[in-house]
DNA sequence: TAGATTGTTAATCGATTAACAATC
DNA sequence: TAGATTGTTAATCGATTAACAATC
């Protein structure tokens, strides 16, 4: 048996945004070395395997705790269960999504979210032709049902699917009904009180800067032969 | 009429990836300006749109030359034309699809790219069940076959949908038939030779973030009453 | 013990913001 | 002209990397 690590926030300074997501890409990298039979990982293998320098390594999980142990490295286990309590991914968070066009059906169909247990548990449109619907055994609601369905299902985040005309309106009312984190697949920026989290996963703007880089970095000259990672 | 610009890249620095991420916005909001009827737009109005510092949006765009003119702010048309001609949105990208899970049919349907003229062109998955199938009149053909339509078809990027586990083998299969471009939707990090450009979009990371600042930074403690804007 | 590896401080690097002369 | 706004330099802020004593 090890000792239990000392603290889960040692320090008094909040991590840096940059630092959270880091935090999620080590998660997945651990419990993938998990599922090949490792028990513990050295700062400098996890760094290697997500392409980060290993003093990155340390010096993130460190804003959190002390989780390792000198000349024996981090204990996968631990870390994991860690890690998932820090980011809040060790319990259920009931999602909504609002708009159920191509790119939220996918959404509600995507793995991925689940196995992470974030659950989508109520639908919302306002499209007449939409209203009453089914989908995966969840009716298409008007979103003036959203106040009521915060309460009922607590719900606590919703992914945004809506025009992006629509959007800021939408999340205005999103915010008013009680939900405090979106995340914006909508192409235009939005406005949210303080209290209120937004990610926003804007696929052209993705691709607009692996078109430039394509564009302009490669197709002229070339720089070393290193090898780099991304996500 | 107006001055031309003097020069698309004065200065030699690099733009920093985070300028051309920007770039992108600045493009998406300055769009809407010009819809609105608009015909110039001065740094701190486009930043105010975006949530961006005046300062920010002047150093953003002198990296790529001089659009504006002191007294007046920038003309929204030229700006325009010439962000997209720096971003390379300025053309056609035929773009294959690799993986027709739930992810990659909804990419397909997905009007967004249109909008940017990245076209998929060509659909390819390797699971027996789906080869020959059709989707958008494209049909489905076996990886085997990409580096005979990377020439044909003249495709310089790819969407990566497939499952974690494949993504390395089929990122290498899909460098070595000639595409420079890789925009990654698999949940692991991809190591490629410098020579080509990736860009992860990681929902589930993105969610996480989202569940990490509801969690830990609004439970409890509550900052000052602004106002902050996200894409 | 000797070798490995952490946590942390100091040094470096890069990005953002403020300030202002130049210019429309 | 006077007011507005750029492009750019300097100041600030924050993030990454290097280095190393402490520790297993």
């Amino acid at each position: 048996m090890r000792e239990p690590h000392r603290d889960a926030s040692p320090s008094s300074k909040p991590a840096p945004k940059a630092v959270v997501g880091r935090l999620s890409l080590y998660l997945r990298q651990l419990e993938t070395f998990a599922r090949q039979g490792r028990e513990t990982v050295s700062s400098s293998q996890l760094g290697q395997a997500l392409g980060l320098n290993d003093a990155q390594v340390r010096k993130d999980l460190a804003y959190f705790g002390q989780f390792g142990q000198p000349g024996l490295g981090y204990p996968i286990e631990d870390l994991t269960v860690a890690i998932r309590r820090i980011l809040g991914v060790d319990r259920d968070w009931p999602t909504a999504l609002i708009g159920l066009g191509n790119l939220g059906q996918a959404l509600l169909g995507y793995k991925g979210f689940r196995l992470r247990r974030f659950r989508i548990v109520a639908l919302f449109d306002n499209d007449p032709r939409k209203l009453g619907k089914s989908f995966d055994g969840l009716t298409i609601r008007h979103t003036d049902e959203l106040p009521e369905a915060v309460s009922s299902q607590g719900l606590r985040l919703a992914m945004l699917c809506v025009p992006a005309e629509a959007a800021q309106r939408v999340a205005d009312h999103v915010v008013s009904s009680g939900i405090r984190g979106i995340l914006n697949f909508a192409p235009t920026s939005l406005f949210v009180p303080p209290d209120v989290s937004i990610v926003a996963v804007d696929l052209s703007v993705q691709l607009e800067q692996l078109a430039y880089s394509v564009h302009n970095l490669l197709g002229d000259s070339s720089p070393a032969d290193d090898i780099s990672a991304a996500g």
